[in-house]
DNA sequence: CAGTTTGTTGCGTTTCTTTGCATGTTTCTG
DNA sequence: CAGAAACATGCAAAGAAACGCAACAAACTG
């Protein structure tokens, strides 16, 4: 038996059971346990299994969920992302935060759009590249895996020496009273940063994030000046979003 | 029996056993242990076959369709880029050039490789954050839609924040005389920045590019420590190169 | 047709991988 | 806390791969 071919057995076996036990492998293989060890820090290494005491078990949940997210519930977004592009206008200079609904607003601005567009997400440039008219400007720093989208001082630097008249704002958490948070504390840097050289900020979210909290607070409810979300929202909820003077855009 | 037919059987008992194995090969076929490693080695090249140590294994199953690997991935792309993915070790700063040649680099950079990768290209970047142990960094600026590059003053600003030990090179144009050039003049301050940061200076190009010269120079010849190409290059044209004090890499 | 080129193949040598074992260390468990 | 199990490390043998080289055949060329 080959050994690339054994590796590709204990992955099988992970994938099966949700775990590997080091000393069953060796039996069942017919491997010493070293040779077992060896497989299993080789396979640890390349990402696709978490090694532990006797037996290795499935990753933590690293470069997956992009994938998954940027599948859900396309229709809803691709409907917010619409009605967000109704608030861009040529001439002006947009930031575009991170995210998969703001992807779909990079993907759905208007042809003869003509503006500039600041983002720190390689995948939203990438979508801009496209467009015939738009001026992209990418916003350096390291890069965030899971969010794709650049964070860290340097991101935070280049976004002091930017003035944008609107900033599209992809949001993780709103809540009336909590404010904006996100699960990250880089991420709160920088889109504080955003919000801080902006003079518009659009925030577009999926009824789902609205009301929820998170750990990072990225700023109070009032720095928004739009919100758009979807249909299915309640009004009753959305009341509580315009009582504080954001301009609210059900798509 | 012929070399492509013999190729046949190997794909076809591939695919009926689920792997092959070199030694196996050479008896049943009844050529040399050394021929069927070359076979093994050209089939993995288009693709169709996974070489592992031993022997080959079907391709990748959560691989990308393979019709669309091999638009983007011609066979001397993708040799071109293990051969520069065999110049990069653990530890180092790596300065990645955009170019499809380098992003065929980027897909290409070792599971196991630690290091922290540095480049002006958002496809690149993307492509990296599928890698589970490399730190990517993405310097910004203005976005060269066609080459889907960041440029302009912020990026050589950037860049002169940043030493590299190595940096990987696209080059569009290769004179021995000449030296490097390019078609656009604003990615040429680009590539000098690369260059200036970096202490070995690694080119990538394929054989049709070299010997020949674009409008905007980059820099001479004697900037570049190694050169990795294509099999196909005349070797006397190599020659010029190496009598530069280029390491040239066949690959 | 002779000479050249090109490509394939096998061989010898060197280098790298894999593997099991011996040894010492760490971690788990009752 | 002590014994057992699991782990890490170094080592040596077997085998696989890489590389240069030379023999050979087929295709091309003047």
């Amino acid at each position: 038996m080959l050994s690339a071919e054994r590796r590709q057995v204990i992955l099988d076996q992970l994938a099966r059971d949700g775990k590997v036990v080091a000393v069953e492998l060796s039996a069942f293989l017919g491997v010493s346990a070293d040779t077992v060890r060896r497989d299993l820090q080789e396979l640890a290494e390349t990402g696709v299994l978490r090694r532990v005491h006797g037996g290795g078990l499935p990753p933590a949940v690293g470069a997956r969920p992009y994938a998954e997210r940027r599948e859900q519930a396309p229709a809803a977004k691709a409907a917010i992302a619409r009605a967000t592009c109704r608030l861009l206008h040529s001439g002006q200079v947009i930031l575009l935060d991170a995210g998969t609904t703001t992807l779909e607003v990079a993907r759905n601005l208007p042809p003869d759009l003509r503006a500039m567009v600041i983002t720190n997400s390689p995948p939203i440039a990438i979508a801009l590249a496209e467009h015939p008219n738009v001026e992209v400007s990418v916003v350096g720093g390291r890069l965030d895996k899971e969010a794709r989208a650049t964070v860290g001082a340097a991101t935070v630097e280049a976004l002091q020496a930017i003035r944008a008249d609107v900033l599209v704002l992809g949001v993780c958490s709103l809540h009336p009273d909590v404010g904006i948070t996100v699960n990250d504390l880089e991420e709160s840097y920088v889109k504080k940063a955003m919000i801080a050289n902006a003079a518009d900020v659009v925030a577009v979210s999926s009824a789902d994030k609205l009301g929820s909290a998170a750990p990072f607070v990225v700023g109070p409810l009032e720095e928004l000046t739009h919100l758009v979300t979807e249909r299915s929202s309640p009004d009753t909820e959305l009341e509580a979003y315009r009582a504080r003077g954001v301009e609210v855009v059900v798509a």
